[in-house]
Formats: C-alpha cells, sequence, structure tokens
RNA sequence: GGGCCAGUAGCUCAGCGGUAGAGCAGGGGACUCUUAAUCCCUUGGUCGUGGGUUCGAAUCCCUCCUGGCUCACCA
C-alpha cells in the first residue's frame, strides 16, 4: 500500500498479536503519589495509541486505568516536606489533601489532577480506583486465593528474582487498626477469614511502624496485596489482555517476570502480553547543571500543546529512549517535524510518519491538519517585532483569509513561541537592540556607513513600512550596494542589522526601523556610519 | 551480577538482506520590494570493532569496545 517496504508500524505489530476472535482488556495504572512529570507520559501515550491502533484494527477493546491510591507513601523527597514525616507509610488516600477545596484526599487531588490532564491529552480510558476494589470486595476472591497459595508464591519469588521472605510471609499488607499505617505491617498465619498481623517499627526504613498486633480479616479494604500479587488480581479481575510498561517492570527477574509466574502458577491462566518501551529521559545527564532551563518536567504538560506532547512521545520507536532537553532549538525542531508529519497524512496517509500524525492527535478519529501553518521559528520572529500583527503576516504569507482551524492553530503557536522566548531560545534567536554600538560594526564598508546615514536621515519621512522598504532599495542602490547582476546587495540590510543587533540579519528592516524609537534608529545609524569606529 | 537500548553525513535520526537516506546545519543560486521568508541546486558517510552466514549485510549470527538506562528494597 505504502511506499515500497512493508517494515510495519510498531502499533500494527502489537495488534497483529492480538486474537481477533476475542474481546481485549488493556491496562495501565498510576500512583496518585504527586504532579505528573512529562517523563510519565510516555507509557499512558503509548498505551492509548495502542487502544486506538487495536480499536482500528476491529478489535474490541476496553482501556482499564486503575489509581493505585491503596499505595503507602514512601517517597524520601515526601518525607522531607512539611507535615508530610508523620504521614509515611500511611496509604495515599489516608492522607489529607494538599487543598480540601479541590479534593477530599491527597490520593484524590493528585488523581484528579492527572485524570484531567490525560483528558487533555485525549486520554479517557475507565478509571478505576484501587480503594473502591478493595472495599467492595471485588478482590476478595483474588486475595484468598493468594494467601491460600503463600507459600507457593514466596517460593516463586525466590526462584524468579532471588528474594527470599521468611517463613510464614503473606502476600498482603494490612491497615494498622492503631496507626492507620500500611506500608509498616507484617501479616501471617492466614486461617481462612483472618490474618495475624504486626506492626513494625524497623519493617521498612522510610516509615515506623507503631508496635501493634492483633488479628483481623484481610477481606473489604482491610488490606492490600503487595505490587506483584495486586497486579495479578486485577489481571484477573478485569480480565486484561494486554499491557505495556516501562523496562523497569519488564526487565527479566523484574516485577513483571515474578506477576507472570505467579498468575500462571496460582491463577492458572496465561498473563498479558505487552511491549517493554524504554524511558523518556528529561534533560539528560547536565539537566543537573543547567538552570537556565526555567521549566520543571511537570510544568512543560502544561506548556506544551497536548497534541506536541503526544507527538514527542510517539515519533520515537517505544523501544529506543528518548533524550529529551527542551532547551535551545529542540521545540522549533519538534514543531517543524511534527509539521512534517502533518505534511505527511496530506500525502499519504498510510506512511509511519502519517500515523503517528493522526495517533498525536487529541481526538481519535481527527479533522485534517490545516493545510496552512505558521513555521514555528518565523512566529517567534513575528512576535519580536511590535509593529507586527501575526495574524496579518500569517494571512500575508497564506495570501488568503485564515480559517478558523488555521487561526486556533496560529494563537497555539504563538503562546507556545511565547513561552519558548521566554524560557529557551538561544540568544541568537532574539532579536534585542544592544544598548550601544556593537563592536561588529567596526567592520562595515564606507558604502554601508553611507547607506546607514542616509537611511538614518530618512527616519520619520514616513510611518509606512512598505513605502520604507521601498526607500531602503533606492538607498541602497543610491549607495553602490548592488551586486554585478543589478540587485541589491544583502550587505545594504546587514548594515541594519549589525549596527542594531551587532549581527548580519534580523526580521525585516523596514518594519523594524519603523517598530524602534526614531531617536534611537537616528543617533545609532549616525555613530556607526562615522568612519572611526573604535574596535 | 542479570536485563534493555544506542553507536549510520557537523547535529537529530530513518533505513533492518539487493548498488547509502531525510530534516536541520553548511555551500551556491533564484526571487530586479525582503531576511533567518519562499523556491531550486549542492558539499558531506569505507553505516563502532573483529569474525561468520550469503551470489550479495548498515540490515542476519557470534565476539569485543564505547555510551546510556534499568533490576536485584518498595511500588
Amino acid at each position: 500500500m505504502s511506499s515500497g517496504h512493508d517494515a510495519a508500524f510498531w502499533a500494527d505489530d502489537e495488534a497483529r498479536l492480538l486474537d481477533p476472535a476475542r474481546p481485549h482488556v488493556v491496562r495501565d495504572s498510576k500512583t496518585p503519589s504527586g504532579a505528573v512529570p512529562i517523563s510519565a507520559l510516555r507509557g499512558p501515550v503509548i498505551s492509548d495509541a495502542l487502544v486506538r491502533t487495536f480499536r482500528g484494527h476491529g478489535l474490541d477493546v476496553r482501556f482499564v486505568y486503575t489509581i493505585d491510591d491503596y499505595d503507602p507513601m514512601d517517597s524520601q523527597s515526601m518525607r522531607l516536606q512539611e507535615g508530610m514525616a508523620e504521614h509515611m507509610g500511611k496509604p495515599f488516600f489516608a492522607i489529607p489533601s494538599p487543598d480540601p477545596s479541590v479534593a477530599s484526599d491527597f490520593a484524590e487531588y493528585h488523581a484528579t489532577r492527572f485524570i484531567s490532564l490525560f483528558a487533555r491529552l485525549g486520554i479517557v480510558p475507565e478509571f478505576h480506583r484501587m480503594r473502591d476494589l478493595y472495599r467492595s470486595g471485588a478482590l476478595d476472591h483474588q486475595i484468598d486465593l493468594v494467601l491460600r497459595n503463600a507459600e507457593t508464591i514466596r517460593a516463586i519469588h525466590k526462584r524468579i528474582a532471588h528474594v527470599e521472605h521468611a517463613p510464614g510471609w503473606l502476600p498482603i499488607s494490612v491497615i494498622c487498626e492503631n496507626c492507620g499505617r500500611i506500608g509498616t505491617t507484617l501479616a501471617t498465619d492466614y486461617d481462612g477469614s483472618t490474618v495475624a498481623y504486626a506492626c513494625m517499627p524497623a519493617y521498612v526504613e522510610w516509615a515506623q511502624g507503631c508496635g501493634h498486633h492483633g488479628r483481623m480479616s484481610p477481606f473489604k479494604g482491610n488490606s492490600k496485596l503487595l505490587w506483584n500479587e495486586q497486579w495479578c488480581a486485577q489481571w484477573d479481575h478485569f480480565g486484561v489482555t494486554y499491557e505495556e510498561g516501562g523496562k523497569d517492570l519488564l526487565t527479566a527477574g523484574g516485577s513483571r517476570d515474578r506477576s507472570n509466574a505467579i498468575y500462571r502458577e496460582v491463577f492458572g491462566k496465561e498473563p498479558p502480553l505487552g511491549l517493554a518501551h524504554e524511558f523518556f529521559l528529561f534533560g539528560g545527564r547536565k539537566m543537573a547543571s543547567s538552570k537556565n532551563v526555567g521549566a520543571k518536567a511537570y510544568e512543560l504538560v502544561n506548556i506544551y500543546p497536548p497534541e506536541i506532547t503526544r507527538f514527542l512521545m510517539l515519533r520515537t520507536h517505544p523501544k529506543r529512549h528518548i533524550e529529551f532537553d527542551p532547551a535551545g532549538m529542540t521545540l522549533p525542531r519538534l514543531v517543524d517535524e511534527y509539521d512534517r508529519s502533518a505534511d505527511a497524512y496530506l500525502g499519504d496517509a498510510s506512511t509511519d510518519l502519517a500515523r503517528t500524525w493522526r495517533l498525536a492527535q487529541v481526538s481519535p478519529d481527527p479533522a485534517p491538519p490545516p493545510p496552512y501553518r505558521a513555521r514555528f521559528g518565523t512566529v517567534a520572529n513575528w512576535l519580536q517585532i511590535p509593529s507586527i500583527t501575526p495574524e496579518k503576516e500569517a494571512e500575508r504569507e497564506k495570501a488568503a483569509p485564515l480559517d478558523d482551524a488555521e487561526l486556533r492553530d496560529l494563537h497555539v503557536r504563538i503562546e507556545l513561541a511565547k513561552e519558548w522566548l521566554e524560557r529557551w531560545a538561544p540568544e541568537d534567536a532574539k532579536f534585542a537592540v544592544t544598548p550601544s554600538l556593537p563592536p561588529a560594526a567596526a567592520a562595515l564598508t564606507p558604502a554601508q556607513r553611507r547607506f546607514l546615514a542616509n537611511v538614518g536621515a530618512e527616519i520619520g519621512r514616513t510611518a509606512d513600512p512598505e513605502v520604507m522598504q521601498e526607500r531602503l532599495y533606492e538607498i541602497a542602490k543610491e549607495c553602490g550596494l548592488v551586486r554585478a547582476e543589478g540587485g541589491v546587495s544583502r550587505d545594504a540590510f546587514a548594515a541594519i542589522y549589525i549596527a542594531l543587533f551587532g549581527k548580519p540579519n534580523g526580521p525585516r528592516a523596514a518594519w523594524l526601523i519603523l517598530a524602534l524609537d526614531p531617536d534611537l534608529v537616528r543617533s545609532r545609524f549616525a555613530d556607526a556610519s562615522r568612519d572611526s569606529v573604535k574596535v
């Protein structure tokens, strides 16, 4: 169909692994422990792209997303935060909300935020909170199964991951009736309806248990399964058939291996398929030393338009790592490449790049891209010339009025370009009039100096940039700044930019000159036109 | 110690069995109202190393080197 090769698009490869004769469930999950950094979006975006692709292949697919709000608070960074130390080891649902007006507890506060973030990115799975699953008893059957097979599971942990738990260990954490912690309890001795437990002061490094012990039912929300076993319970409960994941989990002897073995041996089922994606490294290794970056990873998701974020995550094959540094020319290049993918879509929609554009859209069934799009770098230039109205410039460039979609697109780019200029643009992408005559002006030729003197004299005679631009050409010719073929040499315009910026290029000259303070331009050009310029 | 990924033009990467590609950067030119706009042309690589398979390998297999990440506590 497409050009030449039939090297398949990665998402199609995954789709072909699934049996078209049966329904499928794709699962992903997140712990609501804090703001979502951009690097954490690779998984959800890939999962969503896969779900869309599977559906495109005609598969019957449910997309389930669990919110792991029964997990214990174990983050070291949190521990240092004021008021947080006492909550270490408690489940996230039991920790106070940072803002009670937004959500009732810590987990719900962060869950609400990432749910709306996902929605903005076009990721709209079925969300399920672990608190609902546990408290309703929906997972009680699986808890019982796990507890009855605790010895088998213990052997699997030892065999696959070389982790040896003490005899009698049970793969659950109960919530301590005394202090409410879940990360500090050790459960033993399942009798079919209750377990013995102790809330231990030194069970984990990151939290201190209260020392209480007793017996209680592990059901109806009194306990949570440990990570690997909880994973199996969810696969079983939802009938999960596909789950991709980061390579931290899918590594040999890692978490997924353990869960797979438990699922086969204890649950008697075949675990889901799923590729392992490489990591998204934010800022590379030099991140720590570059403080001028000016944006945290979790800020980027609010700054970048959703389709750019999706494109960033999807344009690289999931098995390859992405080293992303938002500084410098990264963003203009990213947007340029995004535009190329849009053009690819307008051409042959079956190419990989075109498929990527489609999957990068917020809507699963998007309208085609507007044929006219202002280039990002050009928009950034427009923004730096006060006299220019980007909408008008865009119309001029398109040579026709912009339609609604084009106008929306332009406004997105304007906002993004503003952020870029402020935070990341390299110096030579910015135009700023130097406070005094730049040293580079010393190299101006006599003809260029005459040109500047004459242009300076022209300032104030017209306010019309079109007229001024005409005059610039005439003056350049009068000063002999012409090429052998007769056209005006670029040395003429270079003289203007050198006098103002110290570099040989810049935005359209007449518009620039008229946008600046006339006195400043006059005196600057007068300075530059003098022969004896000190170096 | 285990696992994964990468090493192809200055940069970012695509190609994954059939005489080396793209974008950007660089160079040249066109546009006799324009630049960092737009358009055209163009320089540039013995595809990390050493073996092997093959009529033929950047592409498959093995070795090694370099860089990056990750697991082995918890989730």
